[in-house]
DNA sequence: GTCTATATGGAGATAGAC
DNA sequence: GTCTATCTCCATATAGAC
């Protein structure tokens, strides 16, 4: 399907498609330009740092994506429980329950990892620590919300590499909801103290 | 350093240090010749199917590792308990203790997956069947069993994403002995019925 | 901004001497 | 078995007309 692209932005749906679809490498310039409809001349007008620049566009919005819907609430809300449960709705949506990757979590694993080392870095950083905020302000004490958060976004991204070796993704659901009853057990349990 | 390099199966670990490192598609046939020692002559002597014949005996081996040192104890072992135990001994060597990758989990989220489907999807069907199947001989009950080997693995997988992307091996120990514990009770808890 | 044409390099793979 | 030389192809990137 044609896309209408008119600026930069525009693009940015597609390139996440195709990088997520061939990894960084193995997706070519002749692909891209198939993918998103542009030319290769657009496609360097908007980016003239080629495909390199391309993927940290990709990063920056899957960021932005995860900082507005995911982070800040985690962080911000009043009602840290109920954060929490979004974060696991928001999520499951996110990676199409199961059978979409992790973009962040490839590069992490690929040699390009090396070269966006510090958006793949915060990514993880970021939703570790605003997981543990969330349910530290939920009553559960320092240590063990690392711990916690820690477990969660591991067991997140191990959901998606074993959804996809098996081609299984209900495997992610099933760990969606585990480590999420784990999650709300932990938090009412301190409560009761 | 140089390699003694007398027959196919001697260029085998360098193969799967390459890929380790470089990724499929990242490691060029010159990378090869470099870290193998092995001329392109040579090379396509021992692997006439090139680059694809290369991986595929790499992930032969990983596969053949895991089968002796790892699935048949899990599912032959007199002491299931003590063969998970050593699962995680095991585990923890292989991977360097989260400072090394696993070749089938990045395999599995980089687009090359569908070129070695079945290996891929073998090795981790075949590590959670072994591992549930100790679990099960150990006194956990069926559904269990499965489910706690599936979010094991997924831990397991997790945990090096997570570390690779963070610079932190430690979280890949963490993980260990976190899912570890988990076992163990999950066991001794049956046993008391 | 978007196109076509093109530059240049390195990729995987092969041939054939030794 | 191992080497060097070479083939072909496609990669990224650029140039310049429109």
């Amino acid at each position: 399907m044609p896309k209408i692209v008119a600026e930069r932005s525009d693009a940015i749906p597609s390139l996440d498609e195709v990088f997520r679809e061939y990894g960084f490498e193995g997706a070519s310039l002749s692909t891209i330009t198939e993918k998103t409809g542009l030319g290769k001349g657009s496609l360097y007008h908007f980016f003239p740092g080629g495909k390199e620049e391309m993927a940290t566009a990709v990063l920056g919005e899957i960021d932005e994506w995860f900082v507005t819907q995911v982070f800040e609430p985690l962080r911000n809300a009043d009602d840290p429980r109920s954060a929490i449960s979004d974060m696991f709705r928001s999520v499951s949506r996110y990676f199409r329950s199961g059978s979409r990757v992790c973009l962040v979590g490839a590069f992490a694993l690929d040699n390009v990892r090396d070269r966006f080392r510090a958006q793949v870095r915060d990514y993880f950083a970021e939703w570790c620590g605003a997981l543990a905020s969330a349910l530290t302000r939920a009553g559960c004490p320092e240590p063990d919300a690392a711990a916690l958060a820690e477990e969660t976004v591991v067991a997140v991204q191990g959901a998606l590499v074993v959804a996809r070796a098996l081609d299984e993704p209900e495997v992610f659901e099933r760990t969606l909801q585990r480590v999420q009853s784990r999650l709300l057990a932990a938090i009412s349990g301190e409560e009761q103290r």
